[in-house]
DNA sequence: GCAAGGTC
């Protein structure tokens, strides 16, 4: 019998339906020669501290730095504690009887580096000798799994990505227990005071944003605005300067030539400017977008959002939810038409369906080479029925977002008018000429940009206008807002550093903060551990996450960058560079910042306990 | 009691 192990229950059944194998068993599916099973994630976790016998927490424990790791069965939280995961206990059970049937065990967990850990981790653990190959595919299409079978690697090939997986986390391991345990001591031990290579940054983050809030002096400044008049049509210009000094302003502010001083058509017309502009449709959704979404348009928490996901993926309405990637590959665009087409008698979207039915779909977010594990998040076509109204509402998001990213782009007409009188004014106007894929929701388009689109007159140059008003506006500068959770999620995946471009965000997405499917429990560890909370929209810092971000803010695990350093030699480390080089070092971090941390004493005692 | 990673 071979067996084939997948990372997750869709994968095995989607692998076994290529091969025909259909025979349900407890655990996995068999038929034609092959059993084919699965793990649920990380099935195993490297052992807690005490069960290297660091019994409580104790200064002259630190650094911990076990010989040699174990590994333990993944618990759950109940109310007597942590227990062994009844549920993953007997899966390691069925997976340990078919390895030890097993004439040819083959690696089907995801191509990467966590999927090659993930098997791993229970390969040792269930001590099993069998020599092992690798299916490597980055598409679930009927062919790419054939070709994938027919192209099995040598398990081996894949020791040095084994490598990689193991230093991550052995090394979060050493850095994540050995810091929190020496700032909590440090702080008396009345609470946990975590710390950790994505959590610590995250906070300082969201920490540094709030405090430049807080201590942001707005500054005052003013401007000129005028309401002209073309045949009855009025329309708003803003001065092109602006003035630190009122008197400055009220110097020119004197000078414009409006109906009421006099002067019947004081708007000169000195330039009108049109341009057409045109915008894509947005990629398809991946989790962090979609998430991102909910959160702007609904309120919704990462985490909320991720686990209606959960539960529209396990009703198979829709395809894998924890992706990473906004495209996907031409296989998997030729079955949209047909949910395009399905989509036709639809209360809200049968228009624009319709529509696509008669045009060729744009291309955008179809480019086999940007879809890694899993493609973007797309309805399967099952239709829904009955559900609550928070898993409709985000069916529909990633249903309407279907549709945007395969119609037309929207093209619009920019129209800048330049006005003089005593100084020199702008008008700008936008007029949507063509919506395009902006036809599918009609949303109001996002008014950050403070872009208006309102439209303007024809005016022509040279030409005179009456100027109805004017006003001499004050205007104060405005702090960067706080982060919500829309806004980290974006800023997470670029480690802080803002990106509005798409396309380079994505180049940056490596150098991220976290993964897709960790990036919400990032945000509720901040929050079990009480340094942030949700105030409106918001997260802000509690008095105790500012304590320890006072701590810690200088420090390489505060910072961004100790990610992209690691992510750097783990790749190193994954084309055969020397893993002991970098455990060296990680080791030798350890013990510095456990030193250090134990060593801050009072400055955070009080002021993170209380 | 604690990390970060994956998933039901």
């Amino acid at each position: 019998m071979k067996i084939v192990i997948a990372e997750k229950p869709s994968v095995a059944r989607e692998l076994a339906k290529v091969f025909g194998a259909t025979t349900k068993k407890d655990g996995y599916i068999e038929g034609k020669g092959y059993s084919f099973t699965w793990a649920f994630g990380h099935l195993l976790q490297l052992a807690p501290p005490q069960e290297y016998g660091f019994i409580g927490w104790r200064r002259q424990h630190l650094p911990m730095l076990p010989k040699k790791f174990k590994l333990s069965v993944r618990k759950v939280k109940t109310k007597d504690g942590f227990i062994e995961d009844p549920s993953v206990r007997k899966q390691l059970d069925i997976i340990k009887k078919l390895f030890d049937e097993a004439t040819e065990i083959i690696v089907a967990t995801d191509a990467g580096r966590e999927g090659e850990l993930i098997f791993r981790y229970i390969y040792y653990y269930l001590k099993c000798k069998k020599p092992f190959k690798r299916l490597w595919i980055s598409s679930q299409t009927d062919e790419a799994i054939k070709e994938g079978f027919r192209n099995l690697k040598p398990g081996t090939d894949y020791d040095t990505l084994f490598n990689s997986a193991h230093c991550r986390s052995e090394s979060d391991w050493l850095v994540g227990m050995n810091a929190t345990q020496a700032l909590s001591i440090a702080a008396g031990n009345r609470t946990v005071l975590s710390l950790g290579r994505v959590q610590t940054p995250t906070l300082a983050m969201i920490c540094s944003r709030f405090i430049e809030t807080k201590n942001f002096v707005p500054k005052l400044f003013y401007q000129l605005s005028i309401l002209l008049d073309k045949d009855g049509q009025q329309f708003k210009a803003l001065s092109i300067a602006n003035f630190d000094k009122k008197e400055d302003a009220q110097v020119l502010f004197d000078k414009i030539q409006d109906v009421s001083a006099g002067f019947p058509t004081g708007g000169l017309i000195k330039d009108v400017e049109s341009k057409p502009r045109k915008e894509p449709p947005p990629l398809l959704h991946d989790l962090s977008s979609i998430q991102q979404e909910a959160n702007k348009k609904k309120g919704y928490t990462a985490d909320q959002t991720l686990s209606i996901l959960q539960s529209l993926y396990e009703g198979k309405l829709i395809s894998y939810p924890r992706t990473g990637s906004r495209y996907i590959g031409d296989d998997v665009f030729a079955g949209i038409p047909k949910l395009i087409d399905q989509l036709r008698n639809h209360p809200e979207f049968g228009k624009s369906a319709e529509f696509l039915t008669t045009v060729p779909l744009n291309k955008r977010s179809v480019n086999a080479k940007k879809v890694t594990d899993h493609h973007a998040i797309l309805p399967t076509g099952e239709p829904p029925y009955h559900l609550s109204s928070e898993k409709q509402a985000i069916y529909d998001m990633i249903v309407a977002r279907m549709l945007e990213a395969f119609h037309k782009e929207c093209v619009k007409e920019l129209t800048k008018i330049t006005i003089e009188s005593g100084s020199t004014f702008i008008a700008n106007g936008t007029v949507i000429r063509s919506a395009g894929w902006r036809s599918v929701l009609n949303d109001p388009e996002d008014d950050n940009k403070g872009e208006e689109s309102l439209s303007l007159p024809k005016v022509k140059k040279e030409e005179s206008l009456p100027i109805l008003e004017k006003a001499l506006v004050e205007k104060q500068t405005k702090p960067k807002p706080l982060y919500n959770e829309a806004s980290l999620l974006k800023a997470l995946e670029t480690s802080g550093k803002e990106i509005e471009d798409e396309e380079l965000r994505y180049a940056m997405k490596d150098s991220g903060l976290g993964t897709p499917a960790t990036r919400a429990s990032i945000i509720e560890t901040l929050i079990t551990r009480e340094y942030i909370k949700r105030e409106k929209r918001n997260l802000i810092p509690t008095d105790k996450g500012l304590a320890v971000y006072e701590v810690v803010k200088d420090q390489a695990i505060a910072q961004a960058e100790l990610t992209g350093q690691w992510e750097k030699r783990l790749e190193e480390i994954r084309s055969g560079a020397s893993v002991s080089e970098f455990k060296e070092e990680i080791t030798a971090y350890t013990r510095t910042i456990t030193t250090q941390l134990l060593g801050c004493g009072v400055s955070i005692a009080e002021k993170a306990t209380v």
